[in-house]
DNA sequence: CAGTGGTCTAGACCACAAG
DNA sequence: TTGTGGTCTAGACCACTGG
């Protein structure tokens, strides 16, 4: 195969994928190493670097020292999803934002949530609960135990006139989250806030963020009937 | 703030992380540009170039030529989930795999799937209904329209044998996907697929996969009751 | 041990966009 | 117009790991 001058890392990394999508590359095929390409590309070896560390980072490559680099045969496909902020994802859809707080008190924790938390038995927590709408109808629910030691400023927050996952990201910042989607039966309690059925199928996102060691918050957003959260590969 | 040597972009990035999450740069802020970082670090531009740009790509840094590196005000998150191949998703919770085909037949497709195929009103695909199953219970129902012009050969591979997915995977790769995650609830018919009850809320995935402007196929998973899928930001 | 990818450097030029 | 990030280069050394 003959190639031309390959002048960016973009240029070299669809020259990669074109062998890999035409087959020319075949999945475990070893290929070439970096200063062999470089040289039919007839550009440095930083340039093929930073092309195959995109591929091999978009999972169509395994790179290894020494053994070289390989399509990958099972190419994992990652898809990377923007976690949403709720205002964001329905102001974007030209939708009216509102929110209304439901409840919001200091309580012990379920057990639960308290083990998801790696809180104490007697330890107090902060709860929120509330609901986010868009046009005014119910879009998603939200559940919230926020660590009152780790935020305790969250406490002097009016939480009627400011979302607790808006002033959270500006103020809690995190190192790490868990999230986990599923899907739940409505019952009648959460059938009436979102204006659903009992019975409903409805989506969850169950989310909690951490910094360093510490829990920050644990949530559980549970969408209106019908939600489909999307992406791209 | 002094700084000692860093002298990898690792190095940078964690700097960079700590005063992000230290408040010493907040959100909105303008941070020195890169010329002045690499001299207050004592490392080449490119190193730090390297460390704010994977900042930037975990959404923690908005950059922009002439304006400049801010700390994002809206960290958007991203969660990175890789779209699991089932077989490695059940095998690596050390459960048997196994799979049964439920059906397979050419056809022409409903209008919805006709319409995400952007396939002709009298054109055929074949259609292929698979159960796969962990330690022989039921775990995910798998319904797929497959483009026969796109991929001819898979008329000839006998899918009670290999499963549609993992022969797709090796043998039509694709260059775009569409995701959509969602709940529905279980009719009779899948119910009983899933060894659920009626009414039940499941977890699922539709999916349609290209290559090019070619529509490969499109295939709903519908997942066991209580099924979650995780990830972590 | 030796081949491969991983990274750093110093310098250079370019593309974009704010003022 | 000009400051900023985006990228390329050529060369170098290092870290990991397969054989």
């Amino acid at each position: 195969m003959t190639t031309a001058q390959l002048n960016t890392w973009q240029d070299v990394q669809s020259e990669v994928l074109g062998r890999i999508h035409s087959r020319y590359w075949k999945p475990g095929d070893l290929i070439p190493n970096e200063a062999d390409l470089a040289s039919e590309f007839g550009c440095a070896r930083a340039t093929v670097n930073r092309a195959l560390r995109a591929v091999a980072e978009a999972g169509l490559l395994d790179r290894k020292r020494k053994a070289g680099t390989r399509v990958a045969t099972n190419p994992v496909r990652k898809a990377t999803l923007s976690i949403p902020i709720i205002r964001q994802e329905i102001e974007e859809s030209n939708r009216a934002y509102s929110y209304g707080l439901i409840s919001s008190r200091t309580a012990i924790p379920p057990v639960g949530v308290r083990a998801q938390m790696q809180l104490g038995e007697t330890t107090k927590a902060l709860y929120v609960a509330a609901l986010h709408l868009a046009d005014g109808r119910p879009y998603v629910s939200e559940d919230r135990w926020i660590n009152i030691d780790a935020v305790p400023d969250i406490l002097s927050v009016d939480l009627s006139l400011e979302n607790a996952n808006e002033w959270l990201v500006r103020n809690a910042p995190f190192t790490r989250g868990d999230i986990s989607f599923s899907a739940i039966q409505a019952d009648a309690k959460i059938a009436e806030i979102l204006a659903a059925r009992t019975d409903d199928a409805l989506f969850v996102i169950d989310r909690t963020t951490w910094n360093g060691n510490t829990t920050i918050t644990a949530v559980r957003m549970i969408f209106h009937a019908g939600y489909h959260m999307q992406t791209t590969v």
